[in-house]
DNA sequence: CCGGATCCTCCTAGATACTG
DNA sequence: CAGTATCTAGGAGGATCCGG
């Protein structure tokens, strides 16, 4: 358990989770993703749909946050090779167990989301006074 | 861009639970605000000691980082005028309640970063077998 | 010791146009 | 329909100097 090397320091483990959190962090805390797994969350769903569905997401965006959820193993692409070609997306089992703790976060967002914008006019307003 | 709006639907708009659940995921997504929390969990914290801490981050994007979350309501930031001058910063209730659903989250983390460098590897290897 | 101000460099999102 | 390719502007973040 205790790597030899750097286990004395009892802060270096928190550490290590601090990292790996950001980490997880630096995937779903960008503009799409959760808006990507919150669509899928509901069955899969075919590129322009979930374009439609979203808004104000380009192609490309789209794209490339599909393709980078795909290669963390949380949502499958599947190709029908038909005329005109049709591709579906759905979260992958792991990525089923994402919604978890995003609904956590979504609850914590909903309970706070209010004190946190009266903080932000509170302080905006003081700075205003100086 | 679309300004946020009344719902006309009556139905649960789940786009609205997602948009302020990307909302505070811009706040905490950043790269040191996970850092920032973790490390004033355990009690307030200097500026120099947070920076020595975390390591890595600059004095612009920690005080940046810090006001943002002040702002927030977050984080309190105390001034001793004293010479040299100390401040202290530390969460405030509020920020006290976030360490939860960081930690659900970090508790994900820990349980599927293996699964999803495993997805990553396989990916990115049948890429090169094109 | 804390952090504001400035400059500067990359990265990346977004728009647009093209392909199978 | 579902992408790919290319270009560009804007912002995020690092380095540095300075002031309280």
């Amino acid at each position: 358990m205790l790597p030899p090397d750097q286990a004395e320091d009892s802060g270096s483990d928190e550490h290590e989770q601090c990292r790996r959190l950001a980490k997880v962090l630096d995937r779903i805390g960008d503009k799409w993703t959760v808006m990507i797994i919150g669509a899928l969350s509901r069955g899969p769903m075919r590129f322009n749909a979930l374009r439609r569905l979203i808004g104000g997401v380009s192609q490309r965006m789209l794209t490339l946050t599909l393709r980078g959820l795909e290669r963390d193993g949380l949502v499958t692409r599947t190709v029908y090779p038909t005329i005109p070609p049709r591709v579906d997306y759905a979260l992958t089992p792991i990525g089923q167990t994402l919604t978890e703790p995003l609904r956590v976060l979504s609850d914590w967002a909903m309970a706070y989301q209010s004190a946190i914008e009266t903080a932000q006019d509170a302080y905006d307003s003081a700075q205003e006074n100086l």
